[in-house]
DNA sequence: TTTAACTTGACAAAGTATATAGACTTTGTT
DNA sequence: AACAAAGTCTATATACTTTGTCAAGTTAAA
């Protein structure tokens, strides 16, 4: 799993919109491109290719014209980290013949003894980033000023 | 994390040489390029690279000239799957903030949610790999042949 | 009518992956 | 001394991915 910008920044902006969600207690209001853009520090031109990519996913809805925008299309509660990873940056595994989401398969798979370490990677990186989700972010966003982020994480 | 053709290659050329370690009880016959080439089926000249690599990084010794070749330059107990890995395919984290063989300082750090979440899948991947040995993959080998391979991964 | 998202397509610099080619050096054998 | 076998070193090639930028329009909502 190597995580790009590409994902670095997906994850970011749905941050971003999912704690707009749980501070407004709905998905009513519509945050633009370049608000977010600003805030988060992501090129406006890349964003919009990777906003587009959330919302063909079904992450993120839109609204186009005048106070349009970009507002969360689930409860972040329902949406994992490892959704957007996979989504922006492929498949959690280290090698695709051991994929959920991408797998292909090899010749010597009965006989590789790497296969079963590679999966026991795979599903190592998958129980973390898929028990994590965007309500859980939020938390641990607006806790960090408070106490310590390693104790919430390890918590979980 | 991601293993390229590179990494794997590497990982069984080793193994290659840690079973003839093992069976030959030391170190003193060399296995020439070609040999491990065709066994393994790997590109020669790719593999010519790879093992120039190991042997820079002290994991394989070489003797050159006629009757010259390559053997392993430590017990197989002594080299751990995560040092194969992090030499051809570069740090095994997420992403370069949360690694310890190749960090970068991001200016977000300290109040990055993302970080803590990333440092604990470098960990989880690392427990795995740097607790591997090439005596346990050979090992694991042998065993293949008479009982699930399944069992054997847990219980280590 | 204006604003902002949507679509499409092209372009480009830098880096990575997956090799291949060729010349050179060292060693053992004849 | 000559030669063949084997590792060493450097360069090159091709394709793909990453990280964007630019442009030129289309559609929808206020």
């Amino acid at each position: 799993m190597k995580i790009t910008f590409k994902g670095d920044y997906a994850i970011k902006s749905l941050l971003y919109l999912s704690a707009r969600y749980i501070r407004e207690r709905g998905a009513e209001t519509y945050s633009q491109i370049q608000e977010i853009s600003k805030d988060q520090d992501i090129p406006l031109k890349f964003l919009e290719q990777i906003l587009l990519s959330l919302k063909n996913a079904g992450f993120v809805r839109s609204l186009r014209g005048k106070n349009g925008g970009y507002t969360i299309a689930r409860d972040p509660e329902d949406i994992k980290l490892g959704d957007i990873i996979r989504l922006m940056d492929g498949p959690l595994s280290p090698i695709a013949c051991v994929s959920k989401s991408a797998y292909q398969k090899c010749d010597f798979e009965p006989r590789c003894v790497l296969r079963p370490i590679w999966a026991r990677v795979n599903d190592a990186i998958s129980g973390i980033v898929d028990n994590i989700s965007f309500r859980h972010l939020v938390e641990m966003e607006s806790d960090m000023k408070k106490k310590s982020i390693e104790d919430f994480v390890y918590q979980i």
